[in-house]
DNA sequence: GCCTTGAAGTTACCG
DNA sequence: ACCGGTAACTTCAAGGCG
């Protein structure tokens, strides 16, 4: 056995026990010559800092703070250390413990105490403290001199190594040959959704990154053998990752209920563990990542209805119409029926084969943000936008020598937020759409808006020193350069670097792919800081800060606008950072070069359209831009909330409008449509409306349809989670709309449809929101003659 | 008691 | 558990009418 060396390793993992009283970080890693490897560093402590009252001593509060744990259990150590609070130099006392369960307990102790103004990043966990003190980088290389250690059977790796320094991130853009899994479970579900308690897992399929598919099934309802198995594939091919969809509230709960209750030892992590639950909802697999694809699906808002298959038919990687579906609810069908399991098979395999392609999609993004924000790739995920944000702030600020502020309760407290024009209704044609560049960000910049640079009106001496928000009148120091200056700053250099550094590869490169998917999870980070910065749960929040940056950008786009017209370009609408204008190409040039001149700012034409139609209302507008593509804002086409029928009627008429011109022409469309409707020649599947439950049943002060269906389905033995959306028909009968709203899945008669209800609330008002402009009026698409209308007498086409 | 009206509740969009 | 601004729908209760 070598006795010391340098490894180099990809992290993968973070986590700690506390062994014979030491604490231990283990760092799991993929290392450059492909072997899986844990490294161990006895030697960090966990820590906290107690920050003194203004008029009190920190050599007076040490003293303190020793007689109050004179005869406790002993902190390792205390001592007086200089940081920086809101950019302000102060000096505070470094409380280092044994063990990461003594840093609440010294807390509650020290909080209360005298002279105690507060108790700050108390509440960071172990392994993220390691990370960020060590600038560690999940899913980056990095260097460490190690000692090997002896092979401890129970841990799922090539080599064991003790740390003899802490690891150092190297620059090194390699990806390790990372073996992953794809992962899904169908369960028997006779009478629903299914419970573990009652119904077996019947098909577990599994999909690695050597192409290998595999199907696990259940000895007709017996699953026993089945988790076994699965188990032991795991542990045999050793996935770095695993995959699943909507897995960390689904595959895994139902996997970890089912094994208890039949005694199977899910024991699938690295240290033989079985996944527990832990942060933002996920479940941690000790020495894996194991990420949850949904939660990456959740930022694709053009897919409406969130099903795998709908994703994976989106990226491309699985068409819908290429593949065999099922019904969730008939599984039990096809297993039941010996002749049906083969479908089953089929498409369980073609489930886990979506899931892999889905993960091929997004493991890369996933990766960089990782890499970025500073969590480990299975929590990166499951985090929400705001935590994302902060912990690269909290890297940051380690970084500056600045104490994270605590997480305090706040009210809500509401402020004014961005312009949107009245646009001008009707079809324009050559219109230029112009784009401020991450405009919050670069306002922030420039005005220095944050909450170390904000001072109270009290205390506002020399204006001249300070920018002054307008409307607002909160003001901030122009020197120094506050947190949110540093911190944006950084990132939007980070990313023109690497944008540079793209042009460097050819765009098909993974070395372009790669820097591809770094300057997109840099650019959501820092798209995200104005929004963070103005909510109440951030660390860093400060209304103030938030309030400011948007009464600047009112300004901004207030003094774009006249800035244009002065131009003698004509307005045709405009929203928070974004202005609409006639398209002179010479004029438009004059214009970005004005306001660069004026603001500092840039603009740049996001895009011109041949034609752009806008109805009176703001945000909801169609667009047809010069390749013959259709670009359509906020209208009902676009709303998951509208009945498929209604919304590809409205993207068909906005089609004839804006290609053809002819409003007659989409006059007869829309009636051949409701003749469809009438004779019940559309698919009930057209006429499903989708709608999100957003809170529990009991919160809700009204009937609303989609909740009254949602009750009947509970009722009919599903479950249903806060945040899902359900699929309802709206069916003949009498009283209110709620009343007549069931579950498409219980609906079994099509007969049983009321057809003018799509017909008169879906289609007309959809279709007739463009064609009103034209003058055609509901009458006239449901009465068969021709009548003289508005457009007509213009003369239009 | 019936009908109209407007506020309130609700969702999902835009940037 | 990022923000505010916005449209559009349905429900519900108040008010007017008779």
């Amino acid at each position: 056995m070598p006795s010391t060396g340098t490894v180099r390793f990809w992290l993968l993992d973070a986590s700690y026990e506390v062994v014979g009283k030491i604490p231990e970080i283990r760092l799991w890693g993929v290392t450059d010559d492909d072997l899986r490897i844990v490294v161990i560093d006895r030697s960090f402590r966990p820590y906290f800092y107690v920050l003194p009252q203004d008029d009190v001593s920190p050599q007076e509060l040490l003293k303190r703070l020793n007689a109050e744990i004179h005869g406790k259990r002993p902190v390792l150590n205390m001592e007086i250390v200089e940081k920086k609070y809101f950019g302000k130099p102060v000096k505070v006392i470094k409380v280092t413990c044994l063990i990461p369960a003594d840093v609440p307990k010294y807390r509650e102790l020290f909080r209360t105490l005298k002279g105690v103004e507060d108790v700050l990043e108390a509440d960071v966990r172990f392994y993220m403290r390691y990370i960020i003190d060590h600038q560690l980088r999940p899913c980056g290389w990095h260097e460490v001199k190690v000692r090997p250690l002896p092979k401890n059977k129970n841990w799922h790796v090539d080599a064991v190594y003790e740390a003899l320094e802490p690891p150092k991130p190297i620059e090194y853009d390699r990806l390790p040959r990372l073996r992953i899994l794809a992962f899904d479970i169908e369960c028997y579900n006779p009478k629903g959704t299914p419970k573990p308690e009652r119904d077996p897992v019947i098909i577990i399929s599994l999909m690695t990154s050597e192409g290998e598919k595999k199907l696990l099934t259940a000895n007709d309802y017996n699953d026993i053998l089945l988790l076994r198995e699965f188990v032991d594939f795991v542990k045999s091919y050793d996935p770095d990752v695993i995959i699943g969809y909507n897995s960390n509230r689904f595959d895994w709960p139902y996997l970890i209920e089912r094994s208890k209750k039949l005694g199977v030892r899910l024991a699938v992590s690295r240290a033989n563990s079985s996944p527990a639950p832990s942060v933002y909802g996920h479940y941690s697999i000790v020495g894996r990542a194991n990420v949850d694809l949904y939660d990456f699906a959740e930022d694709m808002y053009e897919i409406k209805v969130k099903t795998l298959e709908n994703v994976a038919d989106y990226l491309g990687v699985m068409p819908k119409d290429k593949r065999v579906l099922i019904d969730g609810i008939e599984i039990y069908k096809y297993w039941d029926d010996p002749n049906l399991r083969k479908t089953l098979f089929e498409y369980a395999l073609q489930d886990v084969m979506s899931t892999y392609g889905i993960g091929e999609k997004v493991l890369p993004f996933a990766m960089q943000l990782a890499s970025l924000v500073g969590l480990t790739l299975d929590q990166v995920g499951a985090a929400s936008v705001g935590f994302r944000v902060e912990w690269y702030l909290m890297r940051e600020a380690y970084l500056q020598g600045e104490l994270v502020p605590n997480r305090i309760e706040r009210p809500y407290a509401p402020y004014k937020g961005a312009i949107v024009l009245e646009p001008k209704k009707g079809v324009h044609e050559n219109i230029a759409v112009l784009d401020f560049s991450s405009m919050y960000p670069n306002i922030m910049i420039s005005k220095n808006i944050s909450p170390d640079t904000y001072v109270p009106p009290e205390e506002v001496d020399d204006p001249s020193k300070y920018n002054i928000a307008p409307e607002v009148g909160h003001a901030f120091r122009k020197e120094p350069p506050g947190f949110y200056k540093r911190v944006l700053s950084k990132l939007l250099n980070f990313r023109r670097q690497i944008k540079e550094e793209m042009k460097r590869y050819d765009p098909q490169s993974v070395e372009y792919r790669i820097l591809d998917e770094r300057q997109r999870a840099v650019k959501v980070i820092a798209n995200a800081c104005y929004g963070y910065a103005g909510w109440v749960g951030a660390r860093w929040y400060k209304r103030e800060v938030a309030e400011a940056t948007t009464a600047w950008g009112r300004e901004t786009i207030k003094e774009t606008i006249k800035l244009a017209k002065v131009l003698g370009l004509k307005v045709i609408y405009g929203d928070t950072d974004s202005i609409f204008v006639e398209y002179d190409k010479e004029k438009v040039e004059k214009f970005i070069e004005a306001v660069k001149e004026r603001f500092n700012l840039e603009i740049k034409p996001d895009k011109v359209y041949v034609r752009v139609f806008f109805t009176e209302a703001k945000k909801r507008y169609c667009g047809l831009l010069p390749d013959g593509r259709i670009d359509v804002v906020g209208l009902e086409a676009v709303r998951g909330d509208w009945a498929e029928i209604a919304k590809e009627v409205q993207e068909r008429v906005l089609e004839i409008i804006l290609k053809e011109g002819s409003p007659w022409k989409a006059v007869e469309y829309v009636r051949s449509i409701v003749d469809a409707l009438r004779a019940g020649k559309v698919p009930i599947s057209k006429l499903i409306i989708w709608k999100s439950i957003t809170k529990g049943f009991e919160e809700y002060e009204v009937r609303a349809a989609h909740v009254v269906a949602a009750k009947r389905l509970v009722k009919a033995g599903y479950k249903l989670e806060i945040g899902e959306k359900i699929g309802y028909l709206i069916i003949k009968g009498p009283g209110k709309l709620a009343d007549k709203a069931w579950p498409y899945v219980l609906v079994k008669d099509p007969e049983q449809i009321d057809y003018e209800y799509y017909i008169e609330r879906q289609v007309l008002p959809a279709a007739l929101r463009v064609l009103r402009y034209f003058g055609i009026s509901d009458n006239i698409l449901l009465s068969g003659h021709k009548q003289a209308t508005l457009f007509d007498f213009l003369g239009g086409a």
